[in-house]
DNA sequence: GCCAACGTTGGC
DNA sequence: GCCAACGTTGGC
């Protein structure tokens, strides 16, 4: 299964991410992603979105540790997972880009942008996988 | 900074 | 249980 979650640069982006070498994906207070977040399994592939500034995936994060009791929050309707950097994009590739491909017009980030964890078929996967090498 | 989309809350 | 009001997110 793959992902993607998003996050503002400003709040906490890719660099920082590769400089903690991984981190908890805390803070979701939105059902449908918390349902999203529960699905991943250890080894789950996720696109890195920065959303606001760039509004573009920027590299690829695998699912360490399974959902667990957010740790921000007393209330247990919230979970957060681990996550790791895998590796850059070669190139980032922009909502624009995607807005303009034909298969990807269902994809959760376009229909649904306010969610911010969203699930991503694989079909969905390989053709932003081609984009970011310039395919 | 504005506004559309959408989720959540609360009065009835 | 409906729906109006409100808050938040994120693209532009």
């Amino acid at each position: 299964m793959h992902w993607i979650i998003k996050s503002e640069p400003h709040k906490y982006s890719w660099d920082q991410f590769v400089v903690d070498k991984q981190t908890f994906w805390d803070g979701v207070r939105n059902y449908q992603a918390r349902n999203n977040l529960k699905a991943m399994k250890k080894g789950d592939e996720l696109f890195f979105y920065h959303s606001n500034e760039g509004m573009e995936i920027v590299g690829i994060a695998k699912v360490i540790k399974t959902s667990y009791q957010d740790p921000t929050t007393d209330d247990e309707r919230w979970v957060a997972v681990d996550v790791k950097p895998v590796k850059k994009l070669k190139q980032p590739v922009t909502l624009a880009q995607m807005k303009a491909e034909k298969a990807l017009k269902d994809l959760a980030l376009i229909r649904q942008g306010r969610l911010s964890v969203s699930p991503v078929t694989d079909d969905e996967w390989e053709r932003i996988i081609e984009l970011s090498e310039g395919k």
